[in-house]
Parts: C-alpha cells; structure tokens; sequence
DNA sequence: AGGTTTGCGTAAACCGGTTTGCTAAACCGG
DNA sequence: CCGGTTTAGCAAACCGGTTTACGCAAACCT
C-alpha cells in the first residue's frame, strides 16, 4: 500500500521557492520576455527541481478553453466501440483533432442521460453522430451554446452537418440487383439505435426509402416480413439471415445496410450450406476496410467513412476558430457502388434444392 | 453567420436575479437541505429560466477532480482506431467507466510529445496500453501523481497491471503447427510501436520468444528471414506473406501475431492461390470477434481482450477510490488455443508447386 | 426575562492558475 | 541633474464554482 496522491506543487510553491511572485512564475512559462533572462531561468530551475507542472484544469478555467473536442452518440459507449463503422469515423475524427492539438472526449448516455453527460463534459464542441433533431440532445448542446457538427442527420441550418446520399447509395445497391435479375430480396436493416428516433429520417430509414424505390419501380414488392432488423454488428447480421431462414423465406439476395452485418450474412449463408454468390447475392454497405478481405470481397456501397470523421472535424474545428458558423459548413459527400465478388445472377432454380449441397 | 457564444448564465447571475447569496445557488443544487424549500425552489425557477448550468471545468477545480479516465497508447490515435483489437479492449474499458458514471479521453502524442499530452490531460488516472517501463512518458506520469494501470506490460511494484500469458500462448499455438507435422513456419510479427521500446519486453518480443521455445524444441530453426514484422493490421498481414513469398520462402503453415494480421494472411493467401488450410495453415492470436467470420474460421490463441479492459479500469477505479494502490492489482489473465478450421497438417509435397491451383 | 438552540443565509476564503494595471528602479539624452 | 522612457516585477482581480465559519432572528427552554 503506498499512498499515491503526492502533492503536486502548484505556482505559489515555486513563486515562494523562487522569491518571486506567482505572476512572475506565469510569466516566465509564457511571455519569458517580460522578465529578465536570470530570472526566467531561475524559476524554470526551481520549477523542475519542484516537478511542478501547471494544473491542466486551473489552465482550462483561465483560457475559458479546454481544447478538446466531444464526440457524442446516442449508444452505450461499448456498443459504440464495438461497431467497425465507428472506430473508422473516430479514425478521421482523430486525425485531424490530433494533428491540431485537441483532445478526444467520447460522451455517451451517462446512466441512461445524455443531457446529464452533456452538461458534464469539458469540451469545447461536439461531433454528434447518429442523432437528429427529435433528440431533445440536440437542443440541450445548443442550449449550453456549444458549437457542433451533425453526422448523418438532417441540417440543422445554423450548425455545421456532414452527410452521405444514403438514398441514392441505397438505389444503387438495389439497381445492381436489379440489374443482375433478383427478385426476391431481403433487406437487413439497421436497427435504430434509440427506439424513441425519428424513424424516417434515420440512416436506416432513409436507405430502405432508396432499396424500395428501386425494387418498387421494378415490380417487385417489398412486405415487412422481407425486412429484418438488428444492430450493425456481425452477430446482428448474422441472427438476421438466420431468423429470415426459419421463418420459410428463400431470398437470392440480401440488402444489407452495414458491412458488419454483410459479414454476418455471409457467415449464415456458409452456416445455411449456401455458396455466395452462386446462390444467394449480398451487398453491403460502407465499404469497411474489412470488407476487401471477406471471402467472396464484398459487393457494397463504398461512403467515405474516414472522411466524414475528417470533415466533420475539421468543421468543427474551424467554427471553433472563428467563433461563428460559416455558411458554407454543409458538407455532402458521395457514395458509389463497388462491386466485387458477393454478388451475381440469382440462381436458374428457386430457393428450396441449394440446401444441404455443400 | 451567426453568432454562437451566447455568453452563458453563471452562478453570480443566478444569485443576483433570486436575491441570494452565490453560496445560496450552490445549496440549492449540492445540499438543498440547508436552505428553506421555498427559497431552494425559487432559486431553481431561477436557474431554469436563466438556463443556468454550472461550468463543469469550474466544478472540476473544485472537486479536485475530473471523474474522468484516460486511456494511453503510444501510436497515434488514428492507427489506435484503425486496430480492432484496440476496439474490444477500448469496449472493455468502457463499459465500466460508463456504468461508474466516468468520461473517457484518449490521450495520444500530442504533436509527437505523448509526455506534453500527459501534462494536459485532465483526468484522475490513466490505463496506460503497450508501454514497458523504458518509456519516459511512465516516468512522467508517476510524477504527475496519477494513479495509473499498465496493460500488457510488465509489472511495476506499485501500480496496477493486468497482464496475459503471452508466452504460454505463443507456445500453444506453435505447439499446434508442430503436432500436425509442420516444421517450415513463418511468423508474421507485429512491429513494435515504438522504436525506441524495449524489444525483449514488448508483447511481440514475448510472443516471439514463446514460439521460437517450441520450435527449437522440436528442432526447428527459425532465422530472422522467417520472421516478417509489420504494423497489426489487415494490410500488415497480407504485405508480410506476400513480402515472404517474394523472397522465395514457402512455409507450410504461418504464426500471426495478431487476428488482424491473420486476416491480412489469408487474404495474402488466397491471392497467390494458397488454399487454407490445405497448402498453408493460418493461426492468429487475440480471437477477435472478426475470427469466427473469416473463412475459414480462424485457428488462434484466445484472450480475454474485453475483460482486460474491464480489469484495467476495475483496478484502475479500485485505486481512485481508496486512494491506495492494493497489493492485489495483479491480473494475469489466461489465454488457450481456439482450434477453428484454418489449420491442418502440411501439404505431403512442398512448396511450389501449389502455386497456380486455384 | 435571559440564555440556548435551531433554521436560514451570507461573506469570505479557496481551488490553481492568468492577466491587468501599476510602481520602483534603471537608463537615457540634453 | 532633471524629466521622460524602459524594464522588471508585484499586488490584486479574475475565471466560476464550493465550502467553512459565522451572524442573526425566531423558537425553545426554565
């Protein structure tokens, strides 16, 4: 048992050690100009021999800056880290907070609130992800007067936004589909991470609006027994296929809206005995780096994940500077279709006989 | 352009607009009991109207402190992302601050000086990730007095640390490639993060040395040209046996420090035409998540990579709390071979050629 | 009536820094 | 030798809260 909180030496122990003011101390980490070169020296000699270093917090209070950033979604912080679509956006985030000195806050619903964490958290602005404007979040950010960027959410006129055309992504995902001859497809949908969203205007809802708009114009009708939810992880993805099996549905093909969950349908479909992408298509969405090295590669809809993080950091960061919102602070950023290897024409015979042949 | 620092209520505002004392406001908030009813609750009419919320960095000072845990690597942020290993282990971690009600900051070098970032970082304590005592930035945060938790590295008297048997897992997964026979075996090394650390003493030194036991047991050389390093990730893996195969090696089997680099591995493999496991086996080490879903299934040495999380910020809380470094804030955790389907004895003929099968 | 307790609030010190005047001494040219 | 400008450093205010010590009136005793 050793007693670990040794008392750190604060300004006025080196101002005393020193024989100076505690004004002089401050100068001399600071503006060493205003103060002759002997004396700067000396109290950098005291200091160092005191260890002391300047409270970080005390700095914050003074500077009315913590120089650090937020990043604030609507899950539960190991739900966060557990999907690989977000430890890619974080990448982004933190390339550019990184390179320019700031600080990475995670925020999550601290017992359940996130206006509780909110209220709490040191930072001087926010990337908000995955939460639109039916948050009551939201107006809770704006009310503490921080500075944020929305991810993945409707604009907010006067806060910066970065977005993806999760509709037109969608469409082409569907439209290869279409293209390759399916007709009986089954969407794997994210699962809204926060019931109490605002489902049409989530991720999720905006890129089933986009697969049946496609799958409509073709004829082909969509019934919710052919969409299956779960979260954007392996496992969901995976359940989802599986859950669709037993229920009696034979799709040739799956919509999956997130490479995690792409993943997961491949590994069902192998469980299931089924050869992608000879019996059954896939095509995910996000191009994950992960999904170059799936077997089949993955056929997905590529959004600039990483760049996102980027964008909606460098947003952020230069409101920060300025001290306003610019105008031009509404980024959308593409999509395309990548096609690789899961996907191809649906099988001559219908559904049932592919079982149990590998 | 609008203007978004709207300059925020303080507690003097609220003070002032009720008729009370700032102490009163405080009371009102943090011991309501020391005050009349009717004056608390007019206070807080105040406080409402006012949209008065106290200035957490303000509260910090105070409180003497943060309620807030860093996490420290010595990699950049970005590359730390990138890893999904950092992903689980950050999942771990996670889910116990969140659920103790505590923030949650990456620190990473800052400008390359991970000592300057320890000296801004506003937390009460660090889990300090991959770095061994011959790191300087240790010895900084000893001297800032924070309570701190080293993570597979090796153990420092008075602090916490959660460790696993990395050489025992080593052995078991190199122990595997030789009872099926293989005795041309390339290990795909994770490249130390840092130059400067400490080779010997690092996880991939370790790691390296439990292999390199069983090998030479069996009598099996393994000369430098037969360990290819590179940094933990999918396109390490695949660069690593492409880079071996150019120079003429033709190993039967290869021992991957890492799932991710083993995922790069088979990729890599499949690309040349290697069939897994019938021309090359594959083990990892780590058993991600991601293991299952490969294919095939990935042979690799499990380790309990959430809960080292979990423990590190357990131990790290534990300590916060008491104020005292336990005797007990050892944590060796265990690790055993997860035998899947990427492994099987060696090819009866050698080498070349399998080249072209596929 | 006089002394004590209780309830309610306040003033001031404090957390650990930064910053703004301001003063005293050194320096300068005339 | 004098008035004006630098230079070096200090005291005090400030950032925005919390906490301690105390004042004062009303209520409670005997």
């Amino acid at each position: 048992m050793t007693e670990l909180r040794v008392r750190r030496a604060r300004i006025a122990d080196v101002a005393r050690e020193a024989g100076v003011s505690k004004a002089a101390v401050s100068f001399a980490f600071n503006s060493p100009e205003r103060l002759s070169a002997e004396t700067v020296t000396r109290i950098h000699e005291v200091a160092t021999a005191l260890e002391y270093r300047p409270h970080p917090v005390a700095r914050m209070l003074t500077a009315r800056q913590t120089t650090t950033v937020g990043v604030l979604s609507p899950q539960a912080l190991p739900q966060v880290f557990a999907n690989p679509f977000f430890a890619l956006f974080a990448e982004g985030v933190a390339a550019v907070t990184e390179e320019r000195g700031f600080g990475l806050l995670f925020i999550s619903p601290l017992h359940g609130s996130l206006a509780r964490a909110v209220g709490r958290a040191t930072v001087d602005g926010m990337v908000v992800v995955g939460l639109d404007e039916s948050h009551p979040e939201v107006e809770v950010i704006r009310r503490a007067g921080l500075p944020m960027v929305l991810v993945d959410a409707p604009a907010w006129p006067e806060h910066g936004a970065v977005e993806i055309d999760d509709h037109g992504g969608a469409r082409s995902a569907a439209q290869h589909l279409v293209d390759l001859g399916h007709r009986d497809v089954l969407v794997v949908a994210i699962e809204p991470p926060v019931p109490g969203g605002n489902r049409a205007m989530s991720v999720s809802g905006r890129r089933l609006a986009g697969y049946r708009a496609v799958l409509e114009a073709a004829g082909i009708l969509l019934g919710p027994e052919r969409i299956v939810a779960g979260p954007a992880t392996f496992d969901g993805g995976e359940a989802a296929l599986l859950r669709a099996w037993e229920d009696g549905l034979r799709p040739t093909a799956a919509l999956a809206m997130s490479d995690a969950m792409a993943v997961g349908v491949l590994q069902a479909a192998r469980h299931l005995g089924l050869r992608v992408p000879e019996h059954l298509s896939v095509v995910g969405f996000d191009d994950l780096p992960i999904s170059r090295f799936t077997d089949p590669p993955l056929t997905t809809v590529h959004q600039p994940v990483r760049l996102k993080g980027e964008e909606a950091a460098r947003l952020l960061l230069a409101t920060l500077a300025t001290g306003q919102a610019g105008a031009a602070t509404h980024r959308l950023l593409e999509t395309r279709l990548v096609v690789r290897r899961s996907t191809a024409a649906p099988p001559r015979t219908r559904g049932q006989e592919v079982v149990g042949h590998d």
